[in-house]
DNA sequence: CCACCCGCGTCAGCCTGGTGTCAGGCAGAC
DNA sequence: GTCTGCCTGACACCAGGCTGACGCGGGTGG
């Protein structure tokens, strides 16, 4: 996905930057209104991050601008605690959603996730499980926007779960569901993937119920 | 639907509340944050109203933790019409919807209705019994709305009672369905597991009939 | 062809919570 | 009252679950 951030504080500016690039985004930083509509000239971004006070410019002219335009990319604006006003006007413009200065990084990644997804082309279904998002078709996991990789073991206990959320699941069900007759397995290995599982994803989405199996946690 | 109420005042409290339970909805109502915290571990909410103005603090840091938590119940804030600040921070913090006080409670109806559909799921079957709601599939009972958590013991006594609804059962026929053939068991376990389940469940759901046995009472 | 890494099954030791047992108290029957 | 059966708080034990560690094996890159 490629981002615009639109953005003349520097510190700022480069730890947004940063926090984009580590979530395996691409993003292009410009601090001024024209470099802005340059950028836009040359690439198609699927996002625009915009602070609304800018040297060349306020932000909301700019917005107008696009949306009078036609262009429908998401923009989600960045503003200043107090610029109330400017807020709600932004999102007259056509803003997508807002941040407000100062914001949590993490919480930048889990809008630009949502944005996104509301408006990416065709969108593979995203299942939404409390801090998770699971794409099911590219077999990957989001948590709290960060991308979790998970081996195909890990994968398949997981996906047993979603099929059945909420419902209690046995041992002996979930070792069926991963070894498919052939290779049996005895030992505890459902246990530890269980637990490796909920190292990776939390550890609250699976919960046990002593004796009986588990289950996915509610959301 | 399980609708979490977080309103201090009494008045605007029991409006809302009776409104709810018109609707078919069931309601708890609390006054403070603290007993909101209490009640979301106690019971999985489809949907939190949330007062801003609360005794032991502003609602809005409550719905951030809830969020920086990962939890995704949707919630609708109430707020009092000057409070604008208060509402565009409340969206900011992931609220999903806001009314105005004084709001009509049509419109309450309406809003709820609308943000339930927006996450429904599709349900087990799911057994009533007086104030108890028993997913036998998932194996969860519900009582007053409220999970509550049976260990596999419990569980199966449980489900002794519920096979043959009304009927009296022996304690030697429990302990056979309890303990099959191995380990039996020589003390008074099952007046021990009858007392834990109506703990749970409420004193009611088993009834005694002395020197004979035990029936699952009347709804 | 070797060196390395990574996924996975196995094991062992620790820890937790469910369960059986018991004792003292309560309540119903007569 | 007395007797009997039931209730329930307390407690200790251990099956069951958790998890760090290890080694095998297959895959990858040099």
């Amino acid at each position: 996905m490629r981002i615009l951030l639109i953005e003349d504080d520097t510190v700022l500016g480069a730890a947004v930057r940063d926090q984009i690039a580590a979530d395996g985004q691409s993003v292009d930083w410009v601090t001024r209104l024209d470099a802005a509509g340059d950028a836009m000239r040359a690439t198609a971004y699927d996002l625009i991050l915009l602070d609304l006070m800018l040297p060349d410019g306020r932000g909301i002219g700019f917005l107008k601008g696009l949306r009078a335009r036609g262009e429908v990319t998401p923009v989600i604006i960045l503003t200043a605690l107090d610029q109330v006003s400017d807020r709600i006007e932004g999102l007259n413009a056509g803003a997508d959603d807002y941040l407000v200065k100062p914001f949590d990084l993490a919480e930048l990644s889990a809008r630009i996730g949502s944005v996104a997804r509301r408006y990416s082309g065709n969108p593979n279904p995203i299942v939404t499980h409390g801090p998770l998002e699971i794409d099911l078709a590219a077999r990957s996991v989001q948590r709290d926007g960060r991308t979790v990789l998970l081996t195909a073991r890990e994968w398949a206990l997981f996906e047993a779960f979603l099929a059945r959320p909420g419902q209690l699941l046995s041992k002996a069900q979930l070792e069926e569901k991963l070894y498919a007759f052939d290779n049996e397995v005895e030992s505890n290995t459902i246990e530890v993937h269980v637990s490796r599982l909920r190292k990776k994803l939390g550890a609250r989405v699976i919960e046990t119920e002593r004796g009986l199996g588990y289950r996915l946690g509610r959301a």
